[in-house]
DNA sequence: CCCTCGATCAC
DNA sequence: CCTCATATCGAGGG
């Protein structure tokens, strides 16, 4: 029995709860923006609303760039808020936990869901579902959104992505290959820029092709597991099974410097803070560590990093700032142009309880 | 098998 | 002009 897999996706998540907020906002051109500090305007657009996009704003975009491009359009500008939507984003997928049978967030917007075995691989009552949280969404945060239904990851979220925005896409079983085939090969989830290029470079434009192109191809260019990921994804056969939402195995934290340098201490201490936020995250997840890494973006952006792995999990916070700080004096002697940007990473995450609890101490029957 | 690091993706 | 967070993979070294 075909699976019957769900994808659902808020529609420009961060400029919609602005509006919700403020509905005088609505029908304005709304940018939700990440300032870096560095000058008055620098920094990125995080989303922004149907209005702005019409008039060729999207995230990522400079700031500046998007500001030109509203010039007398009566722009909104909001400064990211990520704690406010972070609660929204709770409160949504604690109530999809109760409506699928397995629930697996893949970022704050968005998430996949697996309706099998409540549905019996019936695509009409997936459908009733897909409907019935679409209409939750908005009666609770009044919130739209977009949802796909396939036989897999891929198709469903395909689904949702060419059906938003306050969309509803069922690609049936059987209509999986027509749907398929036509689409660039771009659109399918974990094909990017540099992907696409090389695709591009074999003669691989369209998903159809790409399910038809020989293995041996594809796997001299993208090594045996990707390429059997590709060819399944653009079969729609890509059996990657939804996970319910297994907690975070890592936390991070990047900064933009005010200025570039190459000084470890001033580097450290403009991140101090972020250190602080790291420490936070893992108290509040009860969570020690393994690895930190520091992490240096340069003038060019590329980036380098230096890491460091304890033999037993840490949770102190000055071990935490000692390692980093060491980590940067080893990273900074390492390169040779300045950093534009500054990171921390813990990773290697363990729970706090279990480094004493009892099962600590049984030796697992063999 | 583990660690380190860079690359890629997608947000 | 160029943010920020996370997961995953593969190469290289031990």
């Amino acid at each position: 029995m075909p699976r019957v897999i769900g994808h659902i996706d808020l529609d420009y998540f961060y400029a919609q709860v602005e509006e919700v907020e403020d509905p005088s906002l609505k029908g304005r051109p709304l940018i939700v923006c990440v300032f870096s500090r560095r000058t008055e305007d620098s920094g990125v657009v995080g989303t922004a609303n149907y209005r702005a996009r019409d008039l060729g704003v999207h995230s990522g975009m400079p700031i500046v760039l998007a500001k030109k491009k509203l010039e007398g359009r009566d722009p909104a500008v909001i400064r990211m808020d990520h704690e406010k939507y972070e609660a929204v984003s709770a409160r949504i997928m604690e109530a999809l936990e109760r409506q699928v049978d397995v629930l697996e967030p893949t970022g704050i917007d968005e998430a996949f869901f697996d309706l099998t075995s409540s549905t019996g691989g019936d695509y009409a009552k997936g459908r009733k579902t897909a409907e019935s949280i679409k209409r939750s969404v908005l009666e609770s945060e009044s919130l739209t959104c977009s949802v796909g239904l396939g036989r897999s990851k891929v198709v469903a979220k395909l689904g949702s992505d060419l059906s938003k925005p306050n969309g509803l896409m069922v690609i049936l079983p059987e209509d999986t290959k027509a749907f398929l085939d036509p689409l660039p090969a771009n659109k399918l989830y974990g094909v990017g820029p540099k992907t696409s290029s090389a695709l591009e470079e074999m003669g691989v434009r369209k998903v159809g092709e790409l399910a038809g192109a020989p293995p041996s191809e594809l796997e001299k260019h993208f090594g045996k597991k990707f390429a059997a990921y590709l060819t399944a994804a653009a079969r729609g056969t890509d059996e990657d099974p939804v996970k319910a939402g297994l907690g975070p195995t890592q936390f991070s934290r990047i900064v933009t410097l005010k200025r570039n340098t190459r000084d470890p201490h001033e580097a450290f201490e403009q991140l101090s803070e972020g250190i602080g936020y790291i420490h936070d995250k893992l108290a509040s997840a009860g969570k020690s560590f393994r690895t930190v890494s520091a992490i240096g973006i340069l003038t060019d952006l590329s980036t380098k990093t230096k890491s460091k792995t304890f033999e037993t999990p840490i949770n102190d916070s000055v071990t935490l700032n000692e390692t980093t700080l060491v980590l940067f004096q080893e990273l900074s002697r390492s390169v040779s142009k300045d950093f534009r940007r500054v990171g921390v990473r813990v990773s290697g995450l363990a729970d706090v309880e279990s480094q004493s609890s009892l099962s600590d101490f049984i030796r697992p029957a063999r």
